[in-house]
RNA sequence: CCGAUCGUAGCUCAAGGGUAGAGCCCCCGCACGAUAAGCGGGAAAUGGUGGUUCAAAUCCAUCCGGUCGGACCA
């Protein structure tokens, strides 16, 4: 190996001795440690060892289980996984209890599409065999996934939702809500297929051009008059068959309004529209009634509602008449503001029907307004209707017959528009908004809302401003719609009275269910009528178990995940209530953050966790959307895009990488991943790897036991570095108790290169290759090594699962040090003492100071060394600065090892700017060729050349010669 | 469009009114004894525009760009 092969000293000296490989191999090598873990039971030994330690219970939001995993699913576990392997390392049982969402939609249209029309020939229990069954195939695909990971859990016993267990606790809190009263029936708008007689989900819904009819229709005021002159609101539709369900207008607080004079059946009229729009409105109209019309300067202008004393806020609140009055006349028709009007078409001015619409909806709940639909599942109008038995698109003609008999309508009859409008996506007819009766969990009953705004209160939110977000939502969260009509779920086990049609959601009734389920699964609901499901000898008045029917209902899978809580957490006595945290991305606060609050202050009174983290998104080097949808949709237009799927990834480089790159992240911003971002990680494990290597290197031989030396005994720099490393580990530690493991990444690497590679290993190389094996210089820099690897080793172990592990079966353990590092406590989670303060304060000053001076030294030796000389070749002399030289003076020996310079004196003046001044000479004398150093060769026989201190080393080894191979 | 949030070297992160710091990447030198390593040196940044201030990456306004939410959908 030595270029000279006159180097006959290389055999003198104490060169590193490692097996532990240079090359990492994480590809090949983490699925062995993975196996050898199993094989070991160390999570199982992990959590014996942890028995009687503090509880902390991170507790896992359920991913989805359909598809594989992606990005963000890589994040989010390892995460989790950094949290609780370092709460571990505190001494603290932290289970960690992998859980799936295993019901609802997508499942449900995923295998709708695989099924295809075989799906009309199958029953309800069929259908849901086949969806439990692609749910199961996608947790097995993803628990191997995370497990890959190097995620430690309970993975042979995760929790799903589709567990009857968990199905059971589903119903067992339903019937809490409906015990407690919070739960209703009530009506909403759903997307409704007339044809297929179905509700439909947003996903189901496809857009396509139709032709519509596109009417403007006149509201009279009631009894209000702007200037003396009657008013009168204009709207726009394309839906006139939803005017019989018209139970409010709406305009923008914020648009100008103007008010057009008009005769209109020999009456004057001012028809109000927003200021934008008059032009388009006039133009809307007819010619007889454009005429009619007063000039533009003539218009009155009436401001906006917004505006305190305006003729438009003069409106607001204000009745007006229903032009097809007579079918609904009792009722009181007002108009209000809301924000979702908009200038893109219309008049500014928005025909309000709840029952028909989602905004509608919106306005109506805000006035307590009906949630009106005169139309049956058929799309027909009820009997008792003015447009009874028509069917809704073919009452356009009728409705717009009416308006021009009442003198209603402004614009021409058959005028039409082509417009995008949603359409059912298997029967591909147009789909109308209807309102059908669903059950709700009402916000306002028993102060629900208010005490959930407390429990955020008392909720430590990380990062704080997550805390607004969810505030800002369950402060104007409508009531909760809990049904679905669907068959992959839980079933809201109510039932209907079949001669009086009353819904019964009966508390005592919902937990004989949750019995049932909890033996036979939810499918039971399905398998059984309901007086099977009844209990026996049950009455309810004067009825009995027969005369109900069931409910066809299944509950938002939301509140399934949303009770996780009570499912998972409050029955494991490793858990409890409340966990100490929730962590998911910022999505969740609309989602299972929000659901599990609500669910848990309705049903105990108070939040399911002490605090909730959050972290952003995966994004691409660019900063743009990095979920597999985003991706998919790049490549459907055909963007060029180098994506390599994580299972491809980690089979390539391992999951180590895809650790740190989770670890080294600001996980409260958005998170970049890039080929590239990996590529620069690579850089930074092998900056560790190869440090690790070296330390162990340097431990050949060494028994702690036996060869540590006591603090009081170290050189003064190793136990410089020793407290630097100490110092670091405490840093480190409180980093990660404070959730920024990105801190910990970089402050390791900052370590390994700065503190360690170019300072603490190339400084004692001298000490440690050229001194006796056993002498106290060489001990003392072997002590700091193996306490340095040792506590790295633990810091890194939470971030790094495998590398770590491989340094510890390399590195010589203390007496009663467990076989694997995840057994371990970290380094660094000890409050500081007040002997490390003093040490500290002692010694990092004065060696801060001294390392600066070897800076200006190094800045100084660049030209020699550009000269194609070794840093040791060099004799410097040194003007320290004034308040140097006392840290100096007397230490020339020390400074000469610190620089790694052959010899260095000091300059008896000091230098005159802020910086020492340093001068470069060659050294004088011989050099040593055993060790390099010039100086003055101590003579010895047969080896005339080496200084004085290897001379004793050859004699001593020549004396005694080491145990070969040792 | 609305709400929230983020923009610091090529990359990942620091500084939270007072000279913008690291590490990696890159360039230049060295490289024997950490060698698919290592050492030294160097170049390189506050998204734009206004404002407050003696002083702004930091506070305010506005614009630009990104992300999440506003989907009964997880």
């Amino acid at each position: 190996m030595a270029k000279d092969p006159t180097d006959s000293y290389r055999q003198t000296l104490n060169l590193p001795v490692t097996e532990f490989p240079m090359k990492a191999d994480l590809a090949r090598r983490e699925p062995e440690m993975l196996a050898a873990w199993k094989q070991s039971g160390l999570y199982d030994r992990i959590l014996a060892a942890r028995a009687g330690g503090p509880r902390f219970v991170m507790h896992d939001g359920p991913p989805y289980a359909n598809g594989n995993i992606h990005y963000g699913h890589i994040l989010n576990k390892i995460l989790k996984d950094l949290v609780v392997k370092y709460r571990t390392m505190t001494g603290a049982l932290a289970v960690y209890k992998p859980g799936w969402d295993t019901h609802g939609l997508p499942i449900e249209l995923q295998v709708d599409r695989t099924l295809g029309d075989k799906k009309a020939t199958m029953s309800k229990l069929d259908i849901r065999a086949a969806c439990h069954a692609h749910a199961m195939k996608y947790v097995d695909i993803q628990r191997t996934e995370f497990q890959r990971l190097g995620v430690f859990g309970t993975w042979d016993d995760p929790y799903l939702t589709l567990n009857k267990s968990y199905e059971a606790a589903i119903v067992r809190e339903l019937s809490k809500l409906a015990r407690a009263g919070f739960l209703y029936k009530g009506k909403k708008p759903v997307h409704w297929c007339a044809s297929c007689r179905t509700a439909l989900a947003e996903a189901e819904v496809e857009h396509a051009d139709k032709t519509s009819p596109s009417i403007y229709v006149a509201f009279r005021m009631k009894d209000h008059a702007i200037d003396g002159v009657p008013a009168a609101v204009v709207i726009w539709t394309t839906t006139p068959w939803t005017l019989p369900a018209n139970l409010a207008v709406v305009l923008h607080p914020d648009f100008e309004y103007v008010g057009i004079p008009a005769t209109l059946g020999g009456e004057r009229q001012l028809l109000v529209v927003a200021r934008d729009l008059a032009t388009r409105f006039v133009a809307a109209v007819t010619p007889e009634v454009r005429a009619s019309f007063a000039p533009e300067e003539q218009w009155a202008k009436l401001g906006a509602p917004s505006a305190a004393g305006s003729a438009a806020s003069a409106l607001i609140g204000k009745q007006y008449t229903h032009p097809l009055l007579e079918t609904r006349a009792e009722i009181d028709h007002r108009a209000w503001t809301a924000d979702h009007v908009t200038t893109e078409a219309g008049t500014g001015i928005v025909h309000t029907a709840p029952g028909h619409g989602a905004d509608d909806y919106k306005v109506g709940v805000q006035h307590g307004l009906d949630v009106y639909a005169p139309v049956d599942d058929g799309g027909k109008f009820l009997a008792d209707t003015r447009y009874a038995g028509q069917f809704v698109f073919k009452a356009n003609a009728s409705v717009i017959a009416d308006l021009v008999a009442a003198g209603a309508l402004l614009s021409d009859p058959a005028a039409t528009i082509k417009h995008s409008y949603p359409h059912c996506w298997r029967c591909k007819n147009a789909v109308i908004f209807r309102a059908t009766p669903q059950w709700f969990c009402s916000m306002e009953h028993n102060g629900l809302r208010g005490r959930a705004l407390d429990e955020i209160g008392r909720t430590r939110w990380i990062p704080p401003w997550g805390e607004n977000r969810i505030r800002g939502m369950i402060e104007n969260r409508p009531d909760w719609c809990l049904s679905r009509q669907r068959v992959w779920g839980v079933p809201i086990p109510t039932f209907i009275n079949i001669h009086t049609g009353e819904a019964l959601a009966d508390a005592d009734v919902m937990e004989h269910i949750a019995g049932i389920f909890a033996e036979h699964g939810a499918d039971a609901w399905f398998a059984r009528e309901a007086v099977d499901l009844l209990p026996p000898g049950w009455r309810h008045g004067e009825f009995g178990p027969a005369d109900f029917r069931k409910d066809d209902a299944i509950v938002d899978v939301w509140f399934e995940s949303g009770v996780s809580w009570a499912a998972v957490c409050e029955p494991d006595p490793g858990m409890g209530l409340p966990v100490d945290l929730y962590l998911e991305g910022s999505d969740q606060h609309r989602g299972w953050f929000h659901s599990s609050l609500l669910a848990s202050v309705a049903a105990r009174g108070k939040a399911p966790f002490k605090s909730v983290l959050t972290h952003g998104f995966v994004v691409d080097q660019d900063g743009n959307a990095y979920s597999k949808s985003a991706i998919e949709e790049k490549r459907r237009r055909g963007v060029k895009i180098d994506y390599t799927a994580p299972e491809d990834q980690i089979k390539k480089t391992g999951a180590e990488l895809l650790r740190m790159w989770v670890a080294g992240a600001e996980f409260r911003n958005d998170i970049a991943y890039s080929p590239t971002v990996l590529e620069h990680l690579t850089e930074s494990y092998r900056r560790i790897r190869n440090t690790f290597r070296f330390l162990l290197g340097n431990l050949s031989g060494f028994d702690p036991g036996r060869d540590c030396l006591p603090d009081s005994a170290l050189e003064p720099f190793d136990l410089y570095i020793l407290t630097r490393v100490r110092s670091f580990a405490r840093k480190a530690a409180a980093a990660y108790d404070d959730y920024t493991f990105h801190t910990v990444l970089k402050d390791v690497v900052d370590l390994c290169a700065v503190d360690l590679s170019a300072l603490f290993i190339d400084v004692t190389k001298d000490r440690l290759y050229c001194e006796a094996a056993a002498s106290p210089h060489r001990r003392s820099a072997q002590t700091v090594t193996w306490h340095v690897a040792r506590t790295l080793a633990t810091i890194v172990a939470p971030i790094m699962v495998f590398t770590a592990e491989d340094v510890w079966k390399y590195l010589p353990r203390a007496a009663g040090d467990p076989d694997s590092v995840h057994l371990m406590l970290m380094a660094g989670i000890h409050p500081v003492t007040e002997a490390e303060t003093a040490t500290e304060s002692a010694v990092l000053p004065r060696w801060e100071a001294l390392l600066a001076l070897r800076a200006e030294v190094q800045r100084a030796l660049e030209p020699f060394r550009r000269e194609k000389h070794a840093s040791l070749d060099a004799r410097v002399i040194v003007r320290p600065t004034a308040a140097q030289r006392p840290l100096c003076a007397g230490h020339e020996a020390m400074l000469a090892e610190l620089c790694i310079v052959s010899e260095l004196v000091l300059d008896p003046a000091d230098a005159a700017s802020d910086l020492a001044e340093v001068r470069v000479e060659h050294a004088t004398g011989t050099r040593c060729p055993r060790c390099w150093r010039w100086g003055t060769p101590a003579g010895l026989a047969g080896h005339p050349d080496l200084c004085g201190r290897c001379a004793t080393v050859v004699a001593q080894l020549a004396a005694n010669p080491p145990p070969s191979g040792a």
